[in-house]
DNA sequence: GTCTATAAGATGATAGAC
DNA sequence: GTCTATCATCTTATAGAC
């Protein structure tokens, strides 16, 4: 990045240790040694932890999606874009040691009243349904299950997947969740 | 309960802010407030809060497996058998006002190396995966989907559905896993 | 804009009286 | 077994020098 490095550096410091350690598990301490800067400079980009949590969700949300768009670019047959989608998350969870998902990881760790953050895992979960509703409606060919329900099929079977993979430390249920919906294709 | 009912109360209340508030959001402090009792006391019964967050784990599976076993026993057919598990988490997740499933939320709080509560969580998920296996056996008929994959997508559909309670506090999303799934039994 | 030093409070856990 | 008092440490955040 060339602008506000600085700023780009802590919240990739902090959004790998979030993700990694918990977000209260990680410390304002550890976040400025790791980057490398003083605690006086990471409050000059971020007035509190929470606005870091903030920018670092908005970070990821945007990144995953670039990143879907990049992958299913090279793809062309619709059933095989919306099975690809579960080939990215695949990936992404050996990428990431088998983390989860990272908005449903903070959505555990913050307190109730916390609506912003709340708001954001909303958004982005929202977001990823009409993306892969919009996959459906072209890949949907059986009808065995209508596009609305099918929409349902894919978004659960990968969320389900994904929490399995947060436990289990393996993708073998987003797999099989892949395999599920390929059936129902 | 008869025996032991300081520890039973200190489990209870724990228990309950840790699912409320989060497990790094709760103090020792705030437990024996609410539990009426002093902090040397609860060391007398926890060795440390981690001793204190298994003892709760424990219990709450225990009564998630007996409660659903009550629930299903009022029931004949194999096939309502498998969608009242849905009622059951359905009516849970009202109950809880839609935190999600405890062990989900606390496997997203403590650190990777805590192997004894993975370890539980994992225990959790399976014995639900077996508990879905022998209902299913018994409730698949059109086979549209094998005996396998239907476990898998009861399963992951009811963990989706799960998550999105948490996310969007409603059970919208239980209640079409549950209408997904009967439409292919 | 970045730094050091420090504030003010919460954290998990323990010692020792009763 | 329960209590009060205390410990050492960590937490987020700020003040003021450079």
């Amino acid at each position: 990045m060339v602008t506000n490095s600085v700023r780009d550096k802590i919240v990739s410091v902090a959004g790998r240790l979030f993700y990694e350690q918990g977000y209260n598990n990680t410390g304002i301490n550890q976040v400025i040694d790791e980057a490398g800067i003083a605690k006086a400079s990471l409050y000059n980009h971020f007035n509190s932890k929470t606005d870091l949590l903030i920018a670092y969700l908005n970070s990821f949300g945007e990144n995953w999606f670039a990143g879907a768009d990049r992958l299913l670019s090279t793809i062309n047959d619709p059933k095989q874009k919306l099975l690809a989608l579960f080939d990215y998350r695949i990936n992404n969870q050996r990428k990431a040691n088998y983390g989860g998902c990272a908005f449903i990881k903070i959505s555990a760790e913050v307190e109730p009243d916390e609506t912003e953050i709340f708001e954001l895992v909303q958004g982005f979960k929202q977001r990823l349904q009409k993306y892969i509703h919009a996959l459906v409606v072209k890949a949907n060919e059986s009808k065995i299950l209508t596009d609305e329900m099918l929409t349902d099929t894919a978004y659960l079977l990968m969320e389900g997947g994904l929490s399995a993979a947060a436990i289990f430390k393996h993708t073998k249920d987003l797999e099989k969740g892949k395999k599920i919906l390929k059936t129902l294709l």
